[in-house]
DNA sequence: TATTGTTATACTCTATAACTATA
DNA sequence: TATAGTTATAGAGTATAACAATA
């Protein structure tokens, strides 16, 4: 009853989680192990900054305005893969919360502004400095420079 | 209007996107890479593998099975990450579809073994032909050593 | 007419509670 | 009582269509 294929002689890989099914199919697929890979991030995230009710999309969201005051919803979303009605959602909520504003463009009123207030910048900058001891505990079976390699292997797989 | 602060002299990296937002901070964060990394890889999947009618999850579902005939449900979830309920809902869509059977076991008649059958079979093995041409384009933009390396760096991060 | 932002809404994915049957 | 599987259902995330204001 469910069969567990030995493994090959050849594999020196890691303890085999805790059941002992054969996974080598699926460890040997990008894909799936980014999956997993972005959960455990994921998961991690929400268990560390809980406290301060940010969730990986809100960081997202308060980092780009910081670094990018002004920039529009369209391009946000467009950054964030996220499909603009959705934005649009937690752009409305972050605004009734008092974290950002939104002014309209004086060449362009259609165009809308996005911009951090007092307290949105307060908000993630209390983020930032959660965000090293985090990616540290993540990042933890990897080395140092194991761990700059996965970022910069992730970098150039991406667009930008 | 949307300030685009220059980029460090230090920083030799890629084409700057569509719009030319700062968005360095993100680069350096693992987490939010990791996310846009695996939506490129879902969306690919979902273009190359939509005549066949797999998705990532019944892809996945499949090779297990295939690779541990007898699996429980319950293995089954906890190693996809899927609840339990949920996988349930998929498990009974494949078996009406005629992919998959499930026997009662008969040391414990609450256990289940899921097998494929024969069209279950061939699926999977229809799939698995489109695998490796779906990785190298996923892949493309790294070095045949850069890909062996983001997976073994990924399988490192993960619990097995 | 085309574009930006917005609303409304449907659909998929994920999570929780409760039930059945076996042990 | 505890466990494996299942059902029902609620919630979060993601998608499309249509509209208002401006260009």
């Amino acid at each position: 009853m469910m069969s567990s294929k030995a493994r090959g002689p050849g594999a020196k890989s890691a303890q085999p989680s805790e059941t002992s099914l054969d996974l080598r199919a699926l460890q040997r697929t990008p894909g799936f192990m980014l999956r997993l890979a972005q959960l455990k991030f994921f998961e991690g995230f929400y268990e560390e900054f809980a406290a301060l009710g940010l969730t990986p999309a809100t960081y997202a969201i308060f980092a780009i305005i910081r670094d990018n005051p002004g920039v529009p919803p369209s391009s946000l979303a467009s950054v964030l893969r996220l499909r603009l009605p959705n934005l649009i959602k937690i752009l409305n909520e972050l605004q009734s919360s008092g974290f950002i504003k939104r002014n309209r463009s004086k060449a362009d009123r259609r165009a809308v502004e996005l911009m951090l207030t007092p307290k949105g910048a307060k908000l993630i900058q209390d983020g930032a400095r959660l965000t090293e001891p985090y990616n540290r505990k993540m990042l933890a079976p990897l080395s140092e420079s194991e761990q700059r390699m996965l970022l910069e292997l992730l970098n150039r797989m991406l667009p930008f």
